[in-house]
DNA sequence: CAAAACGTTAAATTTTTTCTTAACAAAGTT
DNA sequence: AACTTTGTTAAGAAAAAATTTAACGTTTTG
């Protein structure tokens, strides 16, 4: 095992292995989370399981640090926790199939975004449209009222579509138009 | 003008105003922007144009802060700076077409997020060919470097995609198979 | 050409977020 | 039942980010 190629191996996967988990760290800004959890996914991606003190280990970060930071990683679904029988310690697993992240994670975004603005959408509309058809109020202001509520609805065409792309994403059919090609293109 | 319908009408327009930029605000974490920021849209959502100093005066904040946001969300294509001749005041645009905001936004965010990693990939998985075949390299190690390398490999079927993905917005294909449903659906 | 208007940069302050140490609670072991 | 082990919560410290005030450069105006 003190092979010096083995050593020098060692050495490389290790220096392979950084250059990705720095790379992967640094895009997951995308998906909320802060450099310290994208280093705990991506070194998570590389070893089948983990628990919390091997990622105080390696990151030399403090444990309750693990502990937040895979919570909210378990939230946005790229991490999971693997129910293991003997060991007291919590054993986690990352999501490796990076489909799966982006899935549960622009599905779970894009659905907020859709029903926090539809919500506000619908009653904002309601006291709009009240102006519209009061007559006592002025052309001037009623003019402004079905401005921004034609702004409102126009607004709905995007939300709904947002959904359906969600749908399309949770049942798979997005595959049937952008299909996963498997063939190498390096 | 100072009728108490008009009165009324005015409070409760600003009021569904409010509410909606508010909920944009708050839903725009999902692009990257402070709450600040999403204000500043939102804000700009329902007027044609507005400067920097009508920003400030909406929003109570200092010019600089309303400067250094704006560039940001020009930086993300979500505000347009509109060529104004007379005035020297720059005056800027907010995107009210979400379908556009959705399209420039992840595009470029999926787009660096598959480069980054194809780049730090492509780095990665030289030295761990050069150990897969080198002679002199035990098997245990040998095989390390090969589980890593499966797993690269493997990922890159997510990143093409990513790119396909990518293309199909550019190109607005995708809308031939997701598409605006302008029917209302309330 | 001096003064004003406008936007940006720089430096400093404030606020927010993240991290750590310490205390705690739950479950297991001896 | 006392003692460990493990994970989480709480409080305090450190780090990062956003905001403000002040200063600067450029352009326009009187």
């Amino acid at each position: 095992m003190n092979n010096p190629h083995d050593e020098r191996a060692r050495e490389q996967i290790e220096e392979a292995k950084d250059q990705v988990i720095q790379s992967i760290s640094e895009t997951m800004d995308l998906y909320g989370v802060t450099p310290a959890a994208g280093k705990i996914y991506a070194t998570m991606y590389f070893e089948n399981q983990m628990n919390l003190d091997e990622m105080r280990e390696e990151l030399g970060m403090s444990k309750p640090s693990m502990s937040t930071n895979v919570r909210h990683l378990q939230q946005i679904g790229m991490v999971k926790k693997k129910f293991q029988r003997g060991s007291r310690k919590h054993t986690y697993t990352a999501e490796k199939n990076f489909f799966h992240s982006f899935m549960a994670y622009f599905c779970q975004m894009w659905e907020r975004e859709a029903n926090t603005n539809m919500e506000a959408i619908h009653q904002a509309e309601k006291p709009l449209l009240e102006i519209i058809h009061d007559e006592h109020v002025s052309d001037s202001f009623k003019e402004e009222a079905r401005h921004h509520y034609e702004l409102l609805n126009q607004s709905k065409v995007y939300y709904n579509w947002l959904d359906q792309l969600v749908h399309s994403i949770r049942s798979e059919e997005i595959f049937e138009f952008l299909p996963k090609d498997t063939s190498q293109k390096d």
